[in-house]
DNA sequence: GCCTACATGTAACGTGTTACATGATTAC
DNA sequence: GTAATCATGTAACACGTTACATGTAGGC
């Protein structure tokens, strides 16, 4: 099956960015990448470790003054490659995202129309934030990287988001109205 | 942390349904419920004996003529109670729902832009497919199950399924656009 | 002295998939 | 006899999170 190891990826694409250390890669996913995939370091630094042993990267150990010593990975020739390989290869299977709202919502005849009611008015306050902080986001990109070509596609992403959630609270009125 | 066992709790509501068996509840799976749960026998048949374990339902072998024989389960009140109180606890974090495909975009100014909007566009073709099930699937519930309120709920799924899909195909359509 | 930010790392655990093993029965 | 469907189950592995351990440096 040879499942390809998206993690890898991951953090292969990073290195082209500014990103050196772990501790930026787990700062710029918690930033830009948050909506649409998350790492720990319990992932990172394993897998940083594995590429650097698979000569996909190189490492590097810096003392900075004022801060500690950091480890500075560098993308090799043989990274690239591998990285622009999976770029241009298809989607595998498109995996199944679980959803918990749904599941709850499948087996909800089991409760009072009023509490189903309450779990999706919830449920749509939530994405009514998520909303606003993609929006917020949106605006920090457009004012500060006016010239940065690699913002269109982080704006493309957010997009997405943007979309996704709208169309998911339109969902969350229009079952509302349904139940009542 | 206490996070719970969604798995679990997909087994308990199966179990108020008429599936009776693990065989069964796979089946259920991977067609009411493909659109956004899955699960393998390997969680399947060991859930099953935990929550019997749990005393949260019963098993019962029975001989079927022509077929081999099964277990069959029943939720045990203490079971029911349990969904029930699962189904009425408020969605913990919202877990951020890895996306191959914006992760592939968000690196893909390492690539050309023809291979992306390629990318995107078939990308696109899946969704196209996706949608066209979604909408039989939809059919067939209002033709077998006229009288089914049961069936309620699995359309508010399907149109959450369905809505945001095409939300999804239209951003395929504006980001090959704005790459244009 | 203590808190925060910076920085790296591992061990234990939980979850989930895949591949394999086993066997009944029916239809061809 | 052999393929397909029905039916149950486990072991090995992959993946990911959490909690913990360790240490530097600056500001209060």
């Amino acid at each position: 099956m040879a499942k390809t190891n998206h993690t890898k990826y991951a953090i292969l694409g990073l290195l082209t960015t500014s990103c050196r250390t772990g501790y930026q890669m787990k700062q710029m996913m918690d930033t830009s990448l948050n909506h649409f995939w998350k790492i720990s370091y319990g992932q990172i630094y394993p897998t940083l470790k594995q590429i650097v042993e698979e000569g996909l990267a190189t490492v590097q150990d810096t003392t900075q003054d004022g801060k500690p010593d950091i480890k500075e990975y560098y993308l090799t020739t043989k990274g690239e490659e591998e990285l622009r390989n999976w770029l241009s290869s298809p989607l595998e299977t498109i995996p199944v995202a679980k959803n918990e709202v749904l599941l709850k919502l499948f087996f909800s005849r089991h409760q009072n129309k009023a509490e189903t009611i309450e779990f999706i008015s919830h449920y749509q306050k939530i994405l009514q934030e998520r909303l606003r902080t993609y929006e917020e986001i949106e605006q920090l990109i457009q004012i500060h990287s006016i010239d940065k070509a690699d913002a269109k596609y982080w704006l493309f992403t957010l997009d997405y988001g943007k979309r996704i959630t709208k169309a998911e609270i339109e969902w969350c009125h229009a079952t509302i109205e349904k139940l009542n």
